[in-house]
DNA sequence: GTCTATACTGGGATAGAC
DNA sequence: GTCTATCCCAGTATAGAC
């Protein structure tokens, strides 16, 4: 067992695995997984195509790893809220949160909304495995301030799924909603409005005035 | 010229492109263009692979039938309200629509989903040419409803970008959806208590209560 | 008019060179 | 340890049979 030891990656292999992911996630995001050739990322990596098989053995290792990348940062983002806090501020700090990823990481959002609108072949059991547990406690602190009446009764899982829905849209949906603005790209200002009236609905919804 | 007439379809190409178009929705709706195999449609469709290619020349010509059809359900069914009834029912008639929708055709939200996070290639002209103008006179009557002290003022694009991305969520992400709620497949009642969260949160929003 | 055997291409993976 | 010529298969499309 020679590799037991964590040895320091070389400096090209790290060079090279950092370019490929990075090329990964464009193309994964606009082709889903099926679709996307590792010719095309590749390319992207200016690194010749046979060349990638040689750092991740399978496209499907390679996808894998992107999904488990962003499924770090997601996680870690916008773990941040807990009892003690009152929940206007825990969601509204939520909801910042997430806008500001699908301002930051389109790419990250699209992949995750191709797989699961595919019907999450590679991401079923961190479904079950993480988000789903880390829902239930999220519930279970929104029923606490529920029970304290320091908001209104609302089906806590729905409420997420729509705050998912509505943060999210503007990271997956950017082609359609820059087309709709006339403008090239979404700017700052436009995720700011967004931001707004989704907390508006929000804390009208949980009755947070 | 003597396919000027538009003679009749035969029985048994009616019954074959029929087949192939419902099995098409379903693949392209979990694969996406790219991914999906003309194999995989006709096998669904219960015809000869190759005899898909009799009926449908090339894969494009297949899948832009199919999101011509689409379009058609989609932009007819949500399409009938108009200066004179009031914003609250208006609204509420529009959301009720595209629930329904999602719940009894969720394959054709999926296909549309995909279609515009993969930057729209083959819908970008129907944005533009059919989808924009919807809007812009949706956004007419609402800037009236405004100017008429009906309703609060909004940003018109922006609640439309939110209800679609509410409304079709349930179609779209229904398999993570059913995980977290641990069910095998989203019931009628589910989209009922979605529906009826987004109609408090939409009439808040426009201060239509 | 309807169907299928077959050609051709592009993409994932590997054996072996450097 | 790093890289690439090459293989092989899967997938689209067609030429020609029925």
């Amino acid at each position: 067992m020679t590799t037991m030891i964590p040895r320091r990656k070389s400096r090209i292999r790290q060079r090279n695995e950092d370019a490929i992911l990075k090329a990964a996630e464009i193309v994964f995001a606009q082709r889903g997984f099926g679709a996307a050739t590792t010719a095309e990322i590749a390319k992207r990596a200016g690194i010749p195509k046979a060349n990638l098989h040689y750092y991740f053995n399978t496209k499907e290792d390679l996808y894998t790893q992107v999904l488990e990348n962003i499924l770090g940062t997601w996680l870690t983002a916008a773990d941040d809220f807990n009892e003690d806090q009152d929940p206007k501020s825990a969601l509204e700090n939520y909801i910042r949160t997430k806008i500001e990823l699908s301002r930051t990481r389109p790419e990250a959002s699209k992949i995750f909304a191709k797989e699961i609108i595919s019907g999450a072949p590679f991401l079923k059991d961190h479904l079950r495995g993480d988000i789903n547990p880390w829902l239930e406690e999220k519930t279970r602190i929104f029923q606490s301030w529920i029970a304290q009446g320091k908001m209104a009764q609302v089906n806590v899982p729905h409420l997420f799924f729509l705050i998912w829905s509505m943060t999210q849209t503007y990271a997956d949906f950017s082609t359609q909603i820059s087309i709709v603005l006339d403008k090239e790209k979404l700017e700052k200002k436009d995720f700011d409005t967004a931001c707004d009236m989704i907390l508006s609905m929000v804390f009208a919804l949980c009755n947070l005035n």
